[in-house]
DNA sequence: CAGAATCCACAACGATACTG
DNA sequence: CAGTATCGTTGTGGATTCTG
């Protein structure tokens, strides 16, 4: 366990498993959340880590992503350091967005995420399928 | 690379990167995500790692959440397969609630992310203020 | 204790129209 | 092409009240 500030897996006896300084700070752990959380940060990252996109072809790559979406996605993602934007003053304009290192150091998390959903994606429509058949309306 | 579904850390040519069958369907990525996108799921599931809780403890372990908010949550993982809840014919009532095998395979998911947010946390905090200092109102 | 139910505020998202 | 601006809808979460 390469930083210890959760403990995970361990059956354990009750204890406080988050042990930031400032529990209410969250361990910057929301920041991440937030990001990760949103309706199309990921599919950015993801599409972005193949390579360098221009915005319209982003927008063609994630399908069903509104360019009013796909710009306050980017932005965001560049604000947080994590894809980088370059303006070519040119006619018509032109804009490519590419993941900076930190961008790139995060997919390795996406994939984990991805496999893990793949892997139990079968178990969860599962509960979720007997759960509703046991709560349905009497 | 275990499932390979992702290519990762790849500045390669542009080329797909999530290979779904149906794109549309989203991998059941948005199911992983839906879950640890939303406001408390993250910490009750780290919560309940350290072992079983009764919901006022659960509620008193993860400071400033609503009642609300934790019966929707529980509600949600529990449905979801991740959660177990049993219910005790005590007087009061009494509810156990505890991570299933599934559940407990996700913590080693959230410890990642955990751990890259607090490796990156100075970074991304870094960005955010190089960023807002540039596009701040003339 | 463990919750269900209700009401309300706000943020997120989508669709559309317009601009350099 | 790459956006910005505006509007309307929906969803999410908080506060409060009531119940078995």
């Amino acid at each position: 366990m390469s930083v210890g500030h959760i403990a995970v897996t361990t059956p354990a006896p009750a204890e406080p498993v988050i042990s930031c300084e400032t529990p209410q700070e969250e361990c910057g752990v929301r920041d991440v959340l937030d990001r990760l959380g949103d309706k199309w940060s990921v599919y950015v990252v993801v599409e972005l880590a193949a390579g360098v996109h221009r915005f319209r072809q982003l927008q063609r790559a994630v399908p069903g992503i509104s360019q009013r979406m796909l710009t306050l996605t980017v932005r965001r993602l560049e604000r947080d350091g994590l894809v980088k934007r370059t303006v070519y003053a040119t006619v018509p304009a032109q804009v490519e967005y590419e993941l900076t290192a930190m961008g790139h150091s995060m997919t390795h998390l996406i994939k984990a995420l991805a496999d893990w959903s793949i892997d139990h994606r079968g178990a969860i429509a599962d509960a979720r399928r007997s759960w509703d058949a046991e709560h349905e309306a009497p």
